[in-house]
DNA sequence: ATATAAGCATACATGCATGAATGTAAATTG
DNA sequence: CAATTTACATTCATGCATGTATGCTTATAT
């Protein structure tokens, strides 16, 4: 029984992206032996081969179906009212904190991302690709934050470098330490209030790396 | 030319350890082969196994010296003024950032731990020791935040949980962040305005998880 | 001064995951 | 309905890092 119609086929290929998100969260990337993956998606490790040049690839593969969303969300903030920039930062890193909280998926992917992986140089594509997105993230937002800056939300000495680095920064925190105790709290709950938190700071104390010129 | 004196042995042993740092950040935990930490220790193998049962308890013996001066902050603070809880913080907080802008082999600690190493059930005992240190932190940040309410530094209603997982997250963040890329701005000057940032956050707009009861 | 143990080096056996090579049967294509 | 390609399964050889065992010096203790 080998040899499945095309529709069967790009199933198993799913399958075997599942099984992999799923063993390299137990296993860890690098201790995740190839045939795991291949029993876990009811195949052999024949049909990894077939899709995938090696695990980098697999793994790369795993990497792209899992950040696609925020991808989406830059996609879908940068369409967004120009009016209220401040509000559209909230709103972007809300349903980023929402996504993690709501999706298995999701929380599986940062899981092996920020604990259960090692950037060396055989996942230079992976590390290539989410610095890319990072610094995609990092001049949007900064931009939106020159927006509030030009419009009077915040201060007009307010370093939107910093900022940005500080808000990211505090995203990454959130969801890498969440991840880790997923029961600690509801981030689902506290998500806007975590967020509004800071962006009050901003507003009141904005961070700026030089002293005043007054 | 075997067997040296005492102090020589333990010299080694440290050159073992600051040698694994190294290539634990060059190559991964899981990657790097003990041939090439004894190699860069200008010993054999043999040494390595005379020190460490194994990878892990190497690992760990690394991971117990670069944890050592958070530790000490943590005492440290814990004598502090209780006068001024929330400048105790301040000062907790900055210490950590100075000490990871200031110190090469902390930073090679940060971003061995971050993003050069898994954290799977055969680094388990990293791991316990990691989150042991994390609740000690975490407990003793709330009890200062609480001090901080009590002595009016704080709104009454804030929620000093959720102000101290923001906290930690934030640090989190900013060290993970910053340790991929430590040309991006100097954290050694920005620290404190990053920091006291977040701090006016809490001061004028705390999180709350729960509707305020008015 | 001699025995003992420390401080490594060297050699060896082992396992184990990988990648390539090959096999094969069904599904397309013409 | 042949021919070819797809979609895997199976097998094989290889390398390679590990752990252990053992050897060899030289401190150190008595």
């Amino acid at each position: 029984m080998v040899k499945k119609t095309r529709k069967a086929a790009l199933a198993t290929r799913e399958s075997l992206l599942a099984a992999a998100l799923q063993v390299f969260r137990e296993r860890g990337v690098t201790h995740t032996r190839l045939v795991d993956v291949a029993e876990r998606a009811g195949v052999t490790r024949g049909a990894i081969y077939w899709y995938f040049k090696d695990k980098a690839e697999l793994f790369q593969a795993v990497c792209d179906r899992g950040t696609m969303p925020v991808d989406a969300l830059l996609a879908e903030a940068s369409q967004a009212a120009q009016r209220d920039p401040l509000a559209t930062v909230r709103q972007l890193a809300l349903m980023a904190l929402t996504q993690l909280a709501l999706h298995a998926d999701t929380q599986a992917m940062f899981d092996v991302i920020f604990h259960k992986c090692e950037f060396t140089e055989e996942l230079a594509g992976v590390a290539a690709k989410n610095d890319a997105d990072r610094v995609s993230c990092l001049t949007h937002v900064q931009l939106l934050f020159d927006q509030a800056v030009s419009s009077g939300q915040l201060p007009r000495h307010t370093d939107t470098f910093l900022a940005t680095q500080g808000l990211h920064a505090y995203m990454v925190g959130l969801m890498h330490e969440w991840v880790l105790k997923p029961e600690a709290y509801d981030l689902n709950i506290c998500a806007a209030p975590l967020i509004d938190c800071y962006l009050s700071g901003l507003s009141v104390n904005p961070p700026v790396c030089r002293p005043l010129p007054t």
